[in-house]
DNA sequence: GTCGTTGCAAAACATTTGCAGGCCT
DNA sequence: AGGCCTGCAAATGTTTTGCAACGAC
């Protein structure tokens, strides 16, 4: 677990770096609570988790705004629309998202270029980026419920679209 | 103008009884904000431009979540994140985003089922869905600014990540 | 020493809820 | 008539801000 850790930190280490920020145990601390949550974690959902370390919620919202510049965090969606957001690891990688147990693999954008391509073609866009969430089933939850929600497209509790 | 509308009120209307709900003015009212307006609208903006016709906004709140789960509105991001909503009015299509005038402009799935087949095959997940949108500058936008933001990803101000 | 960063608490903003009455079906 | 929908206003929850003190460089 230590050894591991190492090799985020540096990660964070060399980001701020190249940044030129500032690195603060703070800082340190809300990327380590995203890189343990295997699910993405809401920022309230954060800031309960280093509170304890004497963090303020205060910091949470601003560290969290600039390791998303960074490119050190993605916001993912469950499909309600809730926004997480969780530690971008392979770079230029997509989030694909268990809708039961919330875990996330992150996958290459493998033939994702020709769609931007296509995309630049049909709409004549000049195409600087694209943002791809897949949703689906783990193997172990797909297991236990071969076919659980009729209707993914229609929870039974109406959730809320937080803005 | 007036016969543009017909074909999209039908389209709602077709939604409602679906769905079995009921036929509102208000309801009618949200969808009609934001079958008007180009770039998608935040809760906020569609709740000020529907006031003045009396409804409240915990009427828009509850219509959102419904056209949400009706697949008849989309959510969008710009880069910073920000959630707005969007008409979805091709099927199963992609919005394509403007990053300097906003325009959305939609195109079809394309290929990305075989991405996500391919994302099936890596990861071992039952793939259930995604959401992508693609960024970048419109045609005319492009003309304008052959290379306006030398960094997309980091914004002079630093916007707020919400939620 | 400088200035980016921080915690705190309050302000500002966004979203949900309870309820009585209205209006679709 | 029945019950989904609505507007209102208050309750809740989320995000930002001001400021003095702290700590990284």
């Amino acid at each position: 677990m230590t050894s591991a850790e190492t090799d985020d930190t540096a990660f964070l280490r060399a980001a701020i770096r190249a940044e030129r920020k500032r690195w603060t145990e703070a800082r340190h601390a809300v990327w380590e609570a995203f890189l343990q949550s295997q699910e993405g974690l809401t920022i309230p959902e954060a800031v309960k988790r280093v509170k304890a370390l004497g963090i303020g919620q205060a910091t949470v919202y601003r560290n969290v705004r600039e390791l998303l510049q960074m490119g050190l965090l993605q916001w993912v969606h469950d499909p309600n629309g809730d926004h997480r957001f969780i530690a971008a690891r392979m770079p230029h990688g997509h989030p694909v998202v268990c809708q039961r147990c919330k875990r996330v693999i992150w996958v290459d954008c493998h033939g994702l270029s020709a769609v931007e391509r296509l995309a630049a073609l049909e709409t004549g866009f000049t195409v600087k980026g694209h943002h791809l969430e897949i949703f689906g089933l783990c193997p172990n939850c797909s297991r236990l419920s071969p076919d659980g929600e009729p209707h993914p497209g229609k929870p039974k509790s109406p959730r809320k679209p937080r803005r």
